[in-house]
DNA sequence: TTGTAAGCGTTATCAT
DNA sequence: ATGATAACGCTTACAA
């Protein structure tokens, strides 16, 4: 590979004219015709390493996903990379595949690969997480879950539910079970679930409730001990659970309820209009998370908490 | 941040012997815990640049990936961390949204971050791709596709519509829709193709064939226009051209054929077992790409082309 | 406008 | 076992 030195020496100039050329300093036509010449003939490319050494910013930003196989993962991915390909930056995204481990040592490596930023899909921030994010002192923003200090993205899951409660309100529907997920996992277990049942219960309406994890095995087994009335509406806390219940009654060859989930997975348009759903902008959210990094970056002001809105567009029947 | 300096000041010994301390030379067990100590203390990591400014290897590699939304893609790369946790590398994923300029600028921005190696998911590799190819000087195997010039790694598409076409062979299926893609899709269009209609024209059976993209959208549209007898089995050549045409036939609520995808989505059980897929054994890939990725930075021989077999269990019926 | 030289944080090669 | 010292490829004062 050729360096600054074999390009000065080939062009019969000196390295600084060089790395001026590259850097838009000022130099004469002639010499500036010389080196391009060189440059053009060689294919010559600095090196990066030499560079990230002298300069701050490598042009590089992580982002740790916990699963690379999920519809909410992708988009916000793209979300992220689309705003930061307009300011050639490059994402390096590092996939922990729900391993918290992993997890904590993406953060110290991408730390030491130095990094601009880290934008961490969090599943659940622990005290090991915040260990890591105050020694790597790496601009860092969260988006999925909220925490106190740290700069976070949050999808609207309170108002999620509620998009589904006012839904059911108006359309009548009194028998309603929910399958959602522990409340470890604050936003969806918690928060989604509150939003969905305390309007509910203004109405009177208590839903009948069943815990479920997040696979779709599970959920498919959870199908297969339900009982549905003629006008149930199941709603599910994601739409991977919607899924795996729709499965297990298609099969059981009875009745098909309606099934709500969350999450506005394409997927679930392959069985629609059985199975609707709340829909995320994910996309807006990665959006999102970049711009807050980039303010954090360059030590502008920043909103500690976004929370990115969710709409339902409930059939209507 | 610490540096080598400070680390060596603090712990009052010099930079090379904190360095020999990093690196496993020989030290004495007190200078030894001395530096530990320091390092400890001020959790200082070395810098990644100046330590690849010398070595060579950075530890790195890079997936270019066409699309981060499809089971292929992430299936493979699971493949691909897998086999590389275990040397300790990491993978610098890059989603090129189907753009081919995005993939050639990709190459070029791989290999100016030095990355060891690049494993390249691609869809159809040009000129282009292989004047930076040249250019970058950096191993690099592709998968998904093969080239007489390049290390590739490829499932066996002509077997996959063998298997496909056995099954129709042995029970007794006549009546055959297969809706493929364009043939400038070596792997897809026209191999996956010929290994089906192949072994049904020496049985006598010609497929009715279709076109479509690779869209879920085109296939649904397809759909609509699909005339389908009593025991008419319909072949898609991937599994979201199944589960759009399964999606139309569905609403239309009229005959539901067996349809038989290819690519093993997970999705593809949600609709079970109306949709059969030929399964590909993506993490194999991944993990076979990173091989021989390996063997090719390594100057060991290695096999310019590695062929994945498939496998179908198709239903009895 | 151009060149010289001193870093940037490591590792490697020598001596000691 | 340890420490100087010279690279590595680049940027950036500072001189010229």
């Amino acid at each position: 590979m050729k360096t600054i030195k074999d390009i000065a020496q080939m062009a019969g100039v000196s390295k600084s004219t060089v790395s001026r050329y590259l850097n838009g300093g000022s130099i004469s036509k002639n010499t500036k015709e010389k080196i391009h010449k060189v440059v053009e003939e060689t294919g010559y490319k600095p090196n990066q390493f030499a560079q990230s050494l002298k300069a701050k910013r490598t042009g590089l930003i992580g982002a740790i996903v916990p699963r690379l196989d999920s519809y909410a993962t992708t988009e916000t991915l793209k979300g992220i990379e689309t705003s930061l390909l307009k300011q050639d930056v490059q994402t390096m995204i590092v996939n922990t595949d729900l391993c918290m481990e992993r997890e904590i040592d993406s953060i110290y490596m991408l730390a030491k690969r130095k990094v601009d930023g880290i934008i961490l899909m969090a599943t659940h921030i622990s005290e090991e997480h915040m260990k890591a994010i105050k020694a790597v002192d790496c601009p860092i923003v969260i988006v999925g879950q909220s925490h106190a200090d740290l700069l976070s993205i949050v999808h609207d899951d309170y108002n999620a539910g509620k998009q589904v409660a006012n839904w059911l309100i108006k359309h009548n529907k009194h028998h309603i079970t929910y399958v959602g997920v522990s409340e470890n996992d604050i936003a969806v277990g918690k928060t989604r679930k509150d939003g969905l049942f305390n309007p509910l219960k203004e109405h009177g309406i208590q839903p009948k409730f069943i815990e479920s994890s997040f696979s779709i095995k599970d959920a498919q087994q959870i199908g297969e001990n339900i009982t549905i009335r003629e006008d149930e509406v199941i709603v599910a806390a994601t739409d991977n659970i919607a899924l795996g219940i729709y499965h297990t009654l298609l099969k059981a060859e009875g009745m098909m309820p309606t099934i709500i989930g969350f999450g506005g997975n394409k997927i679930t348009e392959i069985v629609a209009p059985t199975i609707q759903t709340v829909k995320f902008k994910y996309n807006l959210a990665g959006e999102t998370a970049v711009d807050v990094l980039n303010k954090c970056i360059n030590n502008q002001p920043v909103e500690k908490l976004s929370v990115i809105d969710t709409y339902f567009e409930g059939l209507d029947k």
